[in-house]
DNA sequence: CTTTGATCTGAACGTATGTTCAGTTAAGTC
DNA sequence: GACTTAACTGAACATACGTTCAGATCAAAG
């Protein structure tokens, strides 16, 4: 055979989900059409069927994959000693570089929830749960080691990731603090909110 | 003349707007049509426009009055003495309790920013930097007053309305705890976060 | 009972949608 | 250079969209 079996091109796919992710993020995933993700790549509608079976599947892997990126990232640099305090410190400013680096996936991975059918948001909502809960372990250990005071772990995780990504809404490249100050600002708080 | 002039259906009205805020609420703006709205409430949708010159700016007079009646509601509501302590408390729970009741309205005016026109857009905005500009004022006097310990006031707006409307995305009133119960919470993550 | 006009219907307007598919193109293998 | 097939085009499909408007309806005022 001519080429190999599956090779589809590992140029144009990428640069489809790219297309994707972008045009979501600014308008919407109703508000755009298939067409106008094709005209962003240079191909015709018909074109993108070759990479995924339909819409609703080329938004769902978009936030699957970036809930997936987001828990290997953390898994990947979760510090294993130092205690619980150190590892709020560490998930703090993980959580905050992070999604800012990647403003438009977790902006899509927030909004575009309603647009998925009921077993897709179920996979994309146990991946968030499984996020939520790798700050809830950290809390909990803090609490049994008498180092943090929480007397609700699972919605006091809750709280601050909403608090963290709320980051997201305002912050610019070229603002008036840096990405390590906000950093900074927020880990003071995140630290107090925990803390007798 | 027969009937009073500018006299349009005060029951149509309303049930056009109470349709609208809960369907953009549940599939969002761009995936629901006006013939969707004009079925809720019981008309053709040609109706619709004896009340709104068009869809958007439905959309808009909805956020708009939402942001209005958060910005009455708590103005009302804002403890005049007591210091910046007790401001603050009553901040926390009201923002809590306004928005779980208005969930709907909380969740499109939210979600459906990138769906308006550049003007309009503006309006929305300004009346949020005016809410956050009530709690960023709090901070600033505690902060004044020696009771608190906020560096960045503007920030800690922000982080702290973040963190509050965060309890939208995951209450139910079925739940485990009352709605006092998480008020509780909130104040006692708050109260530390701001105090040293 | 007639008149008035706010309210609503029902059909039409042009345009856009997601998706399919027969057919064309061209890259890579032999 | 012939062959294979992944990759893509371009047109078509049925359906839906926001908006307009001439005309029907009907409650209230005179």
């Amino acid at each position: 055979m001519a080429r190999t079996q599956g090779s589809h091109s590992d140029i144009t796919g990428p640069r489809i989900r790219a297309a994707a992710l972008s045009l979501f993020a600014r308008h919407g995933y109703a508000a755009v059409s298939m067409r106008q993700i094709a005209g962003e790549v240079g191909v015709q509608a018909g074109a993108l069927y070759n990479y995924t079976p339909d819409k609703q599947t080329l938004l769902f892997d978009l936030m699957r994959t970036h809930m997936e990126d987001l828990l290997e990232a953390w898994d990947a640099e979760a510090p294993q000693r130092g205690g619980a305090m150190a590892q709020l410190e560490a998930f703090t400013r993980f959580h905050i570089r992070f999604n800012i680096l990647r403003a438009e996936a977790v902006f899509v991975s927030y909004m575009e929830l309603r647009n998925l059918g009921p077993e897709n948001f179920e996979v994309i909502e146990g991946l968030r749960r499984d996020y939520e809960t790798r700050l809830e372990a950290i809390l909990r250990t803090g609490a049994q080691d008498g180092i943090m005071a929480v007397s609700e772990p699972r919605i006091a995780s809750m709280a601050l990731i909403a608090m963290l990504t709320g980051v997201n809404t305002w912050y610019r490249e070229s603002g008036r603090l840096s990405l390590t100050q906000v950093e900074a600002v927020h880990w003071d708080m995140v630290r107090r909110s925990v803390t007798g």
